[in-house]
DNA sequence: ATGCATGATTCTAA
DNA sequence: TTAGAATCATGCAT
């Protein structure tokens, strides 16, 4: 301060020399002369020189007399007046800027992380959607998403930790050269408005950091979420019985693997995974199956024989029930929101004599006969009169490559069951 | 470490 | 939009 002081008491002894000068017209004259600036300067630096030998109570002495120069209120209006109208306005145009776009998708980002909303935002919210949507097991992907909280939290934490830090540097740095600039005021001409635009800078200077800890949370948020939601590196395999239940459908539709959204979506409930999951896993068992369905073999023989005697064992219920109600209803390998009559209708249209069966019992015919002809057994099954012991063609889906029935495996030695019924 | 199994994704065609 | 096909990435048994 004390440097400070001295120098705007210099400045002020400059400027009454210069005022000494002004509208001395003799003056501009001995400038004009060569030789005489040199004398000026000479001056000058004596007199720089005499200020600081002044001691701090003179200075003090003369800064005072001067901000009490009753003078001195309506030159500074004036002054600031010029600088507005000059410097000021050429800066103004470009001050009021609008809000900066990019600043605001990072906050509506933050927000929907749920990093910069309130504590128990959608952020977690969609987080545990998305981690439900990358499936595993329930208890996998509750232990994944704690661990995804968790880290969102401490992400969270620390953003608003350093918030907090900027924003009380930037106010305390506003506050520093506010008091600064309101304490140079009185020996120079600053209006309220340059002080204004200076709080602005300020501000603006500040946001641009705060702008690069938005940028860097977020991107640190995307990286959390790639490693913790990214399906394909949380992929888990499904329960056993979650398999089971998708195989046995998909054994017992084999003429027609398709399931209707409804079937799906009962799949998925009994399997604890999603629609989506069900149809990729649907996508992929028919696609695999159909590339080598000799290696699939011992699989579909495994659940032929599975839902067969499910479905003797429904049938016989049912007719000891002596009911003439659909015979898989409330069983537990039935899914009779899928029989809509597809496969009941390729079935009708492929076989030529027709069948007359009712299209609930038509995934326990096909069953039936594919572990009729596959395993040897359950002859007596296959001549029940449910059944026709016609290879029925009608899974038509594997045809484009691979020879059509699964009663005819093209490979596996052992099981050369031609198709005789065709 | 390696190979196979498997769930998910991506691209293409219908 | 959906299924098929290819591919990726991970899980798991050896």
């Amino acid at each position: 301060m004390d440097d400070q002081t001295r120098m705007m008491t210099g400045l002020t002894g400059l400027g009454g020399l210069a005022q000494a000068d002004v509208g001395d017209p003799d003056s501009v004259r001995k400038q004009q002369s060569l030789g005489q600036p040199q004398q000026d300067i000479g001056d000058i630096l004596q007199q720089i020189m005499a200020i600081t030998d002044e001691s701090l109570d003179e200075a003090q002495a003369r800064k005072h007399a001067l901000n009490c120069h009753r003078m001195k209120p309506a030159l500074f209006s004036v002054l600031c007046e010029i600088k507005e109208k000059t410097v000021l306005s050429i800066r103004g145009v470009q001050e009021e800027d609008p809000p900066d776009p990019q600043i605001m998708r990072l906050d509506n980002m933050l927000l929907a992380e749920g990093v910069s909303g309130p504590e128990k935002g959608g952020g977690s919210a969609a987080a545990a959607a998305a981690a439900a949507a990358a499936g595993g097991s329930p208890t996998d992907s509750s232990i994944e998403h704690s661990d995804y909280r968790a880290k969102l939290a401490q992400i969270r934490q620390i953003y608003h930790s350093e918030l907090e830090k900027y924003e009380q540097a930037c106010s305390e740095f506003t506050n520093h050269v506010m008091n600064l600039l309101r304490e140079q005021s009185r020996t120079r001409p600053i209006s309220p408005k340059e002080i204004e635009r200076m709080v602005a800078i300020i501000h603006r200077k500040f946001s641009s950091i705060q702008m690069q800890l938005k940028q860097s949370t977020c991107e640190a948020v995307m990286i959390l979420r790639s490693r913790f939601l990214d399906a394909r590196r949380k992929r888990r395999n499904f329960n056993k019985q979650a398999t089971e239940v998708l195989n046995e459908y998909f054994y017992s539709h084999l003429s027609n693997p398709y399931p209707s959204e409804e079937a799906k979506e009962e799949l998925a409930k009994k399997c604890g995974i999603t629609v989506s999951q069900v149809s990729n896993w649907f996508g992929n068992k028919r696609i695999r199956y159909k590339k080598n369905i000799g290696k699939f073999q011992e699989e579909a023989n495994l659940y032929a024989v599975k839902t067969a005697v499910d479905a003797a064992n429904v049938s016989a219920q049912a007719s000891q029930a002596n009911s003439p109600a659909t015979p898989n209803s409330g069983s537990p390998g039935s899914y009779s929101l899928s029989h809509t009559g597809d496969t009941y209708l390729g079935l009708r249209s492929l076989n030529g004599e027709g069948l007359n069966i009712a299209p609930p019992l038509q995934p326990q015919v096909d069953t039936l006969h594919r572990a009729t002809h596959l395993t040897g057994g359950y002859e007596e099954l296959s001549g029940s009169g449910l059944y026709t012991p016609h290879r029925l063609d009608a899974n038509s889906w594997q045809d484009t490559t691979n020879p059509p029935s699964v009663t005819s495996p093209p490979g596996p030695p052992g099981s050369v069951h031609s198709d005789t019924s065709n």
